[in-house]
DNA sequence: TTTGAAGATGATAATGGTTCTCATTTGCAA
DNA sequence: TTGCAAATGAGAACCATTATCATCTTCAAA
């Protein structure tokens, strides 16, 4: 089953209430992974969901601290939103059209571990963002 | 030679103003690497020079754009710049004092760049930051 | 040296993303 | 059904940063 639940809310501690449950239907669509609270207001209001801005940015922040969202900040100020899988990921940003792609290496993941333990830090998180251009001219990324 | 001359500045293209040569001189001197607008437009102040807040935004900007200054986005939402030594290298942030701890891992750098090009992106530049905290309860970066 | 125009400065207004306030509405246990 | 704690949404407030624009500097040329 893939379709939001009350449940899903439910077992985050969080009442089941309309704007929650559009806001976690529209991630767990799949249409666009990565979006910003700006992104997810705009889709509501186009799907015909009529919700206000702030309750976006709460319910966003709700759904990070229960672990149904994972946050990002990429470059540019915004900080971008996407479904939380349990796959720990970092990305590449192509700076033409603004496409992300996942990708996981165990290599870098295990050398940053040793780097910070060597340093004495217990590490919490971690981002990893590679800006990059698409090869072809013809950015195969445009959307 | 290590203090700032009016070169520096001459060979970015910039003229030499009093302001520039202040945060430049600031940022030479050592006392402070990471720094955002805010910590520098203060300890200019603190030094008694009498800066203007967007000039210290202008002023980070141009030698960003200039090479001499490197800008870097932390979570938190303020930008930090650092002195550009020519030598990239990654961040390790506490989450206890905001210790910033450098680093550098050839092994992490190159499969970085192996996995954008596997997957047809040239890449421009990247940001790893690791978010962590110190490993004895005293924190031994407090300053 | 003096000078004048291009460029730089700084007080302040404006911007953009995000959070706060608070009166009103809603979810849900009893 | 009802009551009330919790959630919502319109708008104000906030914070980092950028834009404006009148005034001040720098520096090349005279
Ligand atoms: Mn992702
Ligand atoms: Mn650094
Ligand atoms: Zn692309
Ligand atoms: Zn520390």
């Amino acid at each position: 089953m893939d379709k939001p639940q009350p449940d899903d809310l439910k077992d985050a501690g969080l009442k089941s209430t309309v704007p929650r449950l559009n806001i976690l239907a529209l991630f767990k669509s799949g249409q666009e992974r990565h979006m910003s609270a700006e992104d997810v207001y705009k889709q509501l209001l186009a799907n015909g969901d009529d919700v206000g801005l702030a309750t976006v940015y709460r319910v966003l922040t709700q759904f990070e601290q229960a672990g149904l969202l994972v946050r990002h900040y990429f470059e540019g100020g915004k900080s971008v939103f996407e479904l939380n899988q349990g796959k720990h990921h970092d990305h590449i940003v192509c700076l033409q059209c603004g496409h992300v792609e996942e990708f996981y290496d165990a290599a870098i993941e295990s050398r940053q571990e040793k780097v910070a333990t060597e340093r004495g830090f217990a590490v919490h998180n971690h981002s990893l963002h590679i800006y990059a251009d698409c090869v072809n001219k013809a950015c195969p990324h445009k959307h």
